[in-house]
DNA sequence: TCCTGTATTGGGAGCGTTCCCAAAACTATA
DNA sequence: TATAGTTTTGGGAACGCTCCCAATACAGGA
């Protein structure tokens, strides 16, 4: 355990702690001779800085806090959690920044944190997993004036800065590139649509179909909940309308119908043509390797921590907003079926 | 932003600083009366006091980090994880203690995460995953003295503290059930032989069997690394040996074992029985719901915690040890064979 | 009523930084 | 060589707490 203080290092340097200080915070104005010196004691005596006697003076704690809502209720079975939580802990890595989990389970967690979080000095700002609508908690956050990123834009967002994927382009582009290789009965197993990445992503579905002037059939539009057992249920309400093709928001919703239209005696992509959402690392090993959009999950997460900084730095106001392209990857589970004419 | 100090509070009440402070440390020597008042006052304002300040004074920050090692590669797929981070957040918050999680990527990762955790007052303490045996980081933790905890007990265990679930014992009952309920020729898939888990639950499966003098049979023991996949592979390796029963080290390769068994023809539990171990989410939605052995993985983690806890308060000398428990539950996955006579 | 002991209260010092301003050292110019 | 300007350095004050010790208030007993 290393206790040494600023004092210390500049008494071993003959130097002040002011001159010490400054070679810490890179200022300028520090002779290039002593500067080396005091690196080089920095280095040998392998000295940290104390990070609450910074914090209290400078106001700034270098770290940020996660917050993942109570209403996510597949925290455990989608692999989207995991995979963002290891994309905020290397951006912080990457930024030296600490990273603070806070998962809310009940109103006593939601207390408990905002205490920690509403005093200016101890969190710099916080990212949100933007969630269900009607979540109270958001605007309490918003209210207490702590510089905030939603991850993921909020149904009701109000003028909040976020980050997110272009949902709607992305499935349109997939939708599209359905239509483009044959398939005329696409369906849709949505999110729950009181999520903005549920509403958009069946945006992008709805408007490739208007663009190409097909009606839009209710019985092949089925709502799940991200969760391979809903896939799979919503699947089977779906295989009596015969779909040719079938768009899946989630990986894990798709792995679920890919189950159902096998127990079905049907095969992929041969009968039906599937694609999923997110390419997180169980999408590429299923059988057949299943075609989706990847979510840019590691940009994602550094472009909203840089964001956060930022806010941290210049303030909140105006809101900023960053939307990042996914990217469509076709392999095993799509069939070109125009090469049958 | 509430950016009040304690003197605000004092001379809103007339008081001096530091008869606030006790109030707000709990010391005893306070009138009732004053206290009631002072208690009021900060309930009315929403007075929080400044974490960075009373860390540099009290070299006490109510902050404890997880680390998980690089060397964890199933972090997105295996549930476990997710179910730690939740049981170490759920605990954190029950003791009103903040939570920072380190996901060691690379070395770099290890260094940043080392300068933030070896100097005292920033991090009161850490906890600590076990995993690989080889991991060169815990020893660098060990060294650098700071108060440590780790999450199931290290295969070259060096006076460290640790919390663990009582694997062996665990499994011998598992494994003596099988035999009671009539079944001859076990096999298991256990979880890698460079892990403290892998080894324990393999020699849970090997002891009962030795206590019932039964002959130990390489044919019917293959090894996996914990994932769906290998689960699969391994079954389809035991296959030939014809087992009647199969005890897999997780759940999910018991999934994976399921999966091959089906493939092959044959149904569970009418001609193998199959266990798992966690009772993570996965476990009783599958078909047939899986017999399992349930870790107790919230009571793992709060004590975890308050063992570290234990440790930061007494200093860390003896080194603890507890041993939990894990719950035997029988589901449809396995079958009496001993009715059939 | 005075004295002693205990319960309560107040204020100073200090934790290890950063920031600011003044002092010192150096440089260039007249 | 003196002077003004610039670069470099040092030290005080402050951040908001906790801890310690001294001061005060309030008992009860002689």
């Amino acid at each position: 355990m290393n206790n040494l203080t600023l004092e210390d290092i500049a008494r071993k340097c003959g130097v002040s702690r002011s001159t010490v200080s400054r070679v810490l915070n890179n200022h300028p104005n520090v002779s290039e001779e002593v500067r080396k010196q005091v690196q080089e004691m920095i280095r040998q005596t392998g000295y940290q800085p104390h990070p609450a006697a910074r914090a209290l003076v400078s106001n700034r704690s270098w770290t940020c806090g996660l917050i993942l809502p109570r209403s996510i209720d597949t925290f455990f079975t989608d692999p989207y959690y995991p995979c963002l939580i290891q994309g905020i802990a290397q951006a912080c890595s990457k930024q030296n920044y600490t990273f603070s989990l806070f998962l809310m389970e009940d109103e006593e967690d939601e207390d408990k944190m905002f205490a920690q979080v509403s005093r200016r000095g101890f969190m710099d700002g916080i990212l949100f997993q933007s969630y269900q609508c009607g979540d109270t908690l958001i605007d309490k956050l918003v209210d207490s004036g702590v510089p905030l990123v939603m991850l993921g834009r909020h149904l009701q967002s109000k003028n909040i800065s976020y980050v997110d994927i272009n949902n709607i382009h992305s499935v349109e582009t997939a939708i599209q590139y359905l239509l483009d290789t044959g398939h005329r009965r696409i369906a849709t197993i949505t999110g729950p649509q009181n999520t903005a990445v549920g509403v958009d992503r069946k945006s992008g579905y709805l408007q490739a179909l208007m663009k190409n002037n097909i009606a839009i059939d209710q019985s092949l539009i089925k709502e799940g909940t991200f969760t391979d057992q809903s896939g799979y249920n919503s699947m089977q309400q779906l295989l009596p309308a015969k779909p040719d093709a079938v768009f899946a928001a989630s990986d894990h919703m798709a792995l679920g119908a890919m189950r159902a239209i096998r127990e079905n005696g049907l095969e992929i992509p041969d009968d039906i043509s599937i694609i999923g959402f997110d390419d997180f690392p169980l999408a590429s090993p299923s059988h057949p390797a299943l075609t989706t959009i990847r979510q840019p999950i590691v940009q994602f997460c550094s472009e909203g921590l840089e964001m956060l900084i930022d806010l941290v730095e210049n303030g909140s106001e105006p809101p900023r907003k960053v939307i990042l392209e996914a990217e469509f990857i076709i392999r095993d589970s799509t069939r070109d079926r125009t090469s049958m004419h």
